[in-house]
DNA sequence: CCAAAAGTGTTCCGGATACACCCATGC
DNA sequence: GCATGGGTGTATCCGGAACACTTTTGG
């Protein structure tokens, strides 16, 4: 009985039906309005969202699906769902996401921030927990049909507060890339410095000089070489070293901005 | 009846009680185990907290108020409570902080991060949005009996993830004290730069210097002298001039680490 | 005059940028 | 040799820290 009360609620939730019913013991039990109750003591919904960033031909780009029903139909909206009962916030993205990209090509997930406006999405209240993913380059996911990158400077019509989410998290990336390594969940395990500007340029949508930032992230102790070279183009130069990051996980390397504690050198 | 419904299914998911009833038409209709279906359906209790500090007598202290009630009767949690149905949960934590302390006195809100472990609280699953607030140290607010400030180094036993919290609020504190201009919700409307360097010490845990306190916040254009002077202490001395910071809201002061776009010279 | 507290001038240092120069390869 | 791309050496700049010194008050 309990089984099929709960699929009553669910289809209710979903908006899917105006009521439901089901039978128990002879009665013929009839749901409605769960999603006024729900509302009036303050229940809401909890969805997770990600913001899936790679930097792919040269521009940051983002992951979308376009829905195909209502609300917002035709839309591009971020990948996500429902929190469910035996997972954090962060293992929910994880697993929804894995629905779209291979879990072990997430090289980096970390929580952006809450949306809850009340009205933020149409029907029953929902709250988000929006996330910033991050894919290295040299990954290229099977997608779904109904799912593509789109570069975050020239998103399509999104749904929801989604672009908000999309840019919220290109903010982040921008701003983590000055003080920690993060520059590792953009990059392929063994890159050419030239190669690590280029993301680089895209990511923080200016132009960076391969130079300096060799020479900041090897200062820092993040870079090391592998000791291999790449091979020249076709139109010559000299072979470029690979490097790897030393560290697999997020660093703060630039902690006091200003105030440091007294004799500290910077880093 | 919608309402009786609805005492009923708060009574219950705050585990007043192990059941409740309510006539209708003549039937007594019984419930229990919503909690349960709720959990069934990925549902999940919203709740905000905040982490208000404010700095008083030197330190860095925390508002919490003692449980009289099981769950954790008698250890200290941060004040927060239930989102409702129509506000997000910035205005949420604001109407609930409002019963401790005078919403004018809040000098800044802002979002750390969800909470959202499955068994973080006992019985029905909540989730928490926490925040940072922070209090002006020439406020002293008026508190209810079973609520008081403790320093953030020295906490009381705390209630479930409470002091995980309050630890991340104090490290947000401490991260944007340095590249933006939130001293300024920790200092009253004027005040000299001594009196500063001791808010910006005991926020910090570590000895500023009010001479590189003064110009760091100067050269950022941060801080303007109100022109007045406050009176010498009874040992004498020179007296100090009163200051004010320039902005009322938070600006970030120093947004590139490193890697800054070309020609910027550092703000 | 002396002590105490506030404020300023000066030096030093490290990290980041900018740019010139050297290196290794294909043609 | 020469064009092309990669890597290094070096000068410069700037902001913050440290510390000595001056200023202004009370006793």
């Amino acid at each position: 009985m309990r089984d099929s009360a709960s699929r009553c609620l669910s289809r209710l939730r979903s908006r899917r039906v105006p009521a439901a019913s089901f039978r128990f013991r002879g009665f013929r039990l009839r749901i409605e309005n769960v999603v006024d109750i729900n509302t009036r003591t303050g229940q809401a919904g909890h969805e997770v969202l990600a913001a899936v960033l790679q930097v792919r031909q040269g521009s940051l780009q983002v992951l979308l699906w376009q829905r195909a029903l209502a609300p917002h139909s035709g839309r591009w909206s971020l990948p996500g769902g429902r929190l469910c009962a035996d997972e954090d916030v962060e293992a929910s993205i994880r697993r929804q996401l894995a629905e779209k990209v291979d879990v072990r090509q997430l090289a980096h997930v970390e929580q952006l921030a809450v949306f809850s406006a009340p009205d933020r999405v149409p029907g029953e209240r929902v709250v988000a927990t929006a996330f910033l993913g991050l894919v290295p380059c040299d990954n290229d996911p099977e997608l779904p049909n109904d799912t593509s990158w789109y570069p975050v400077e020239a998103l399509p019509d999104t749904a929801f507060d989604h672009e908000a989410i999309v840019l919220r998290a290109r903010n982040r990336l921008r701003a983590k890339l000055s003080y920690t390594n993060l520059g590792f969940a953009l990059a392929a395990p063994e890159f050419t410095v030239s190669a690590l500007r280029e993301l680089y340029s895209a990511a923080l949508g200016y132009r960076v000089s391969a130079t300096n930032l060799q020479r900041v992230l090897s200062r820092r102790g993040l870079l090391e070489p592998t000791g291999h070279t790449a091979p020249p183009g076709p139109s010559g130069g000299r072979p470029a070293a690979l490097f790897r990051f030393t560290a697999g996980g997020i660093l703060v390397t630039d902690p006091f901005a200003v105030l440091r504690p007294p004799g500290s050198a910077r880093a």
